[in-house]
DNA sequence: CTGAAAGCGCTTACAG
DNA sequence: CTGAAAGCGCTTACAG
């Protein structure tokens, strides 16, 4: 039994159909306790007959309520380039997963932080709230969140609470993360420990992880050599050319940092490209365990973010938010996963 | 300049701002030609100053139009694991970007074929139309895509167009793609050519592919022997478990056509981990051309489907099916991207 | 427990 | 070129 063609069913059909107002069909579809449970029942069966479903824009235009969240994925490489950052990717299964469990809809939308994201999707009662996903640096566009805050849109930064930052955050512990990586390299006996990526100001994240190095390498008495750091937005094929560069430029390393996975597997190829031995004469370390990080050879040894329980704490603290709760900015501890690109395993 | 705290600003604010009606707002703000260049100037640089942003749920229930495209990822595999299908997630960023040139939003969401995913979106007027992503056999739930059908869905499905499937799909030849990979194993001299995916009918995409597949080798007067095929799902886990089994069946091959590059990278690792030489023992072709394909080792030759065409062929025509306008089912065709793994590039 | 009515903020025929 | 008015389909105070 289905409504042919044309038009959906509205609430006054359903009532018309069950002999009652269209006023008790809301009632009844919202599980108002106002209503008899026989009349509840009798109005969600006719509705599934009938194939109705609440006209969301009609609701939300009358609850001022989207139920809806918007995730902005910033892209600040290539804005033409096919591929999202995988990382991020890899979170948006989850953040969808979680947003379901909590009644809501995922809203994608792929920008440039310089761009014009910001009011538009609250305004609009596109969404109801915002979760920012990227590797850049907000306080460079600092206005644009204080307007966020200032206009009362809930939103959600993943990333590291910085200094004035405005807004709630939730990130991994960056730093302590980057310290993992690179003690467990010093501690295998590295002395020359290369770095790839992004250590300047423009992406915080990334700049932490660099710190973390610092500061390993520093307590371990060895040297941080501006020789062994090769600045590279993040990608395969970033990672692929600043190991080439690395090598190039004659600098010689015994390890390997790369501030990304996706930099890291780009190097490894480079690597085993030129004939370096892998992990005997380079050992690396990556950081997010991407799924792929399994499957490269040898292994990626990284520092792991936990994707899930990530996504379900910037769905869980949104709609918290959204509910007008509140909310503390979170940060979430890393762990190592040692593999086979970092030569732990190995007969040293 | 901005509204401070609380409400966005309203057609009526602008109205009263600009000194005109509020039909004339929203005429100008849709920049009809009925109104003087110089109101329609002024009206547009007040609501720009107000932070002014259309209510999407007002209009659209005004025009019964979300300009909003649901994606439909379906996740047969296994209902609560992470990761979603990285074929399908490389997809979404050129479908998102598609649609955002279109003037689209797009709405994620994770579902199981069997779930009553299929009348809500359009019904709720959540979403103008859907684009279905995912490996599983339409015609097992053809009913509902009858349903869709007569509801006046416009949707659109990534596949071959199955005979007697209702709607309109998009999808490569995944026929021809298996035969290319098939029948270039067999020019390179491989005689024992092992199948590793699901061959069923319950994925028609994938069993057109061993269909390609078994033409090639037929044609080549090589044996299509049952022992050397593994059913598998898609995957890196399963994968490398196929390949296990491959090996432990104590069945010879000395090539491997794997139906999905996740399948593959996953059975290169196991092939790596028994001690198996690639590609001189075992030559090893994917398909898909996964961003990653090229970075695992050897590099995966593998079979292409242009990603970056398909999304945009799949937001095109479904915008085209929601303007009411004709399309044709389209076949893309593949392309082999020879690397390493086949040993094409080995002197032999 | 139920109904009649107001109103959310737009778009667009209708009238001028 | 512009305005007054109707109406999209809901939710929810108000009255009973």
């Amino acid at each position: 039994m289905q409504c042919m063609g044309g038009q959906n069913p509205t609430s006054r059909d359903i009532a018309e159909a069950a002999g009652v107002s269209q006023a008790t069909v809301s009632r009844a579809l919202r599980n108002s306790p106002l209503v008899r449970p026989e009349t509840r029942e009798r109005v969600h069966r006719i509705a599934r007959e009938l194939n109705y479903f609440v006209n969301r824009n009609a609701a939300g235009l009358r609850t001022q309520h989207s139920f809806t969240i918007a995730l902005m994925l910033f892209d600040e490489t290539s804005g033409e380039s096919a591929e999202i950052n995988p990382f991020f990717l890899s979170m948006l299964g989850h953040i969808t997963r979680s947003a379901a469990t909590l009644g809501y809809d995922v809203l994608i939308s792929i920008q440039q932080l310089s761009n014009d994201w910001h009011l538009q999707y609250k305004a609009s009662n596109r969404a109801d709230g915002i979760i920012l996903l990227g590797y850049g640096n907000y306080l460079q566009y600092r206005g644009k969140l204080d307007e966020l805050e200032t206009s009362g849109t809930p939103f959600i930064i993943w990333g590291p609470k910085t200094g004035g930052q405005p807004g709630h955050s939730l990130g991994c512990d960056n730093q302590s993360g980057g310290y993992q990586a690179a003690s467990h390299l010093v501690s295998l006996g590295r002395k020359r420990i290369a770095f790839i990526g992004d250590a300047s100001p423009a992406a915080p994240e990334l700049a932490l992880r660099f710190e973390g190095y610092r500061r390993a390498l520093h307590e371990a008495g060895l040297e941080v050599d501006p020789a062994l750091q090769v600045a590279a937005t993040s990608g395969f094929e970033p990672g692929y050319a600043a190991a080439r560069r690395l090598l190039e430029s004659g600098a010689g390393f015994d390890a390997l940092f790369a501030v990304t996975d996706a930099l890291a597997i780009g190097a490894i190829q480079a690597l085993k490209d030129a004939g370096v031995a892998l992990p005997r004469d380079v050992a690396v370390v990556g950081f997010d365990d991407l799924p792929r990080a399994a499957y490269v050879t040898p292994a990626l040894t990284t520092v792991r973010q936990d994707v899930q329980r990530a996504g379900e704490l910037l769905v869980g603290n949104l709609v918290r938010l959204i509910e007008g709760k509140t909310v503390e900015s979170t940060v979430m501890p890393t762990s190592l996963v040692v593999r086979e690109s970092c030569g732990a395993k190995l007969a040293r």
